[in-house]
DNA sequence: TGATGGAAGTTGAGACTTCAAGCAAGTTCG
DNA sequence: CGAACTTGCTTGAAGTCTCAACTTCCATCA
């Protein structure tokens, strides 16, 4: 969402507000973002129990070998903050979708664990979710915009990335 | 984020899983929206002292005649539910942006007007926040893709809507 | 008129997020 | 070694969001 004052000539100091077409664009992705997110947040939390962040979180922890992550690794990959990931793990583990466990080279690390019934939680309600994509996103797009939507969002997520690949953990030799 | 269990050939009732690029474009998507609306609060909170929805909501008031809307109308635009609109206009109305007002037509209805001080945060704050859409969005993208990125999320934005194209409200005759 | 159902908006409790502060363990370097 | 700094993670308080009531008022229709 964007102000549009009074069209005006750019001035030297004047800010560049954004065109019609620019906040047509932009309009549409704060719309589609914000409808898209209370979506799936609703369906997995009717279905699944969780908002969808929290079932993203033990996607990547199934996708990991051992089924399991340092908790700084998990944050971000999850493009989230340390403290949320701390409390939410507090709350999968009270769910016991997550256990914690402490890492034997560093008496700082901890893992966080995906539970056997963690993955029985995926395995029930993955269909469902990949549904609930499919039908808001990809059964609308053709391919073409499938794919440029896949490029435009990495371009866009490379641009924030907290700084460097991030690809520097140390535990990652 | 999403699942994706052994390849196999879709059997009858197995879900329709993502395919390997399907997953990457998906993952992007959520990459980029989490890490962009990290970014916008951050920027808006920091700098106007607001979450990046209560600017949008303060900005849909100012583009308003009258600089006012029903709090129904501005919720469905600002494609939040009413709860949380209200929870949001009352500590709006705490900072002074944005005052109630009783509409004469209907006891029930309420009008959000946006104060002269809401105009003020919006005067001062515009600029920055242009700039950090700017600079995260529009200047990353090529202005085929901007316009690919407008058609895509109007797209998805359209198939979530609540139902209808919503503007049967009584009051807009 | 007045019963019934719907619409507008609010509320409170509980869940989630943020922010700043904090603790403990690793690292650096004189 | 040990002070100073950094890293990994947690914590609590304050802010925000959701969900399910709930209140009030409007609309319909007999």
């Amino acid at each position: 969402m964007n102000t549009a004052p009074a069209a005006s000539s750019a001035s030297a100091d004047e800010p560049r507000w954004l065109t019609d077409e620019e906040q047509r664009v932009w309009r549409s992705y704060i719309e589609a973002a914000t409808l898209l997110e209370d979506h799936l947040d609703r369906q997995l939390q009717r279905d699944a129990g969780m908002p969808h962040v929290y079932y993203g979180l033990l996607v990547k922890l199934a996708e990991s070998p051992r089924r399991r992550l340092r908790m700084t690794e998990l944050a971000m990959s999850a493009k989230i903050t340390r403290s949320r990931l701390s409390h939410a793990v507090a709350r999968l583990e009270k769910s016991g979708w997550v256990r914690r466990e402490d890492c034997p080279s560093d008496k700082r690390g901890q893992f966080a664990v995906l539970t056997e019934e963690g993955q029985e939680v995926l395995r029930r309600h993955a269909p469902g979710h990949v549904d609930a994509v499919r039908q808001a996103v990809f059964d609308r797009l053709t391919p073409e915009q499938q794919k440029s939507l896949g490029e435009i969002m990495r371009i866009v997520a490379e641009g924030l990335q907290p700084s460097g690949t991030g690809a520097d953990l140390p535990w990652l030799r």
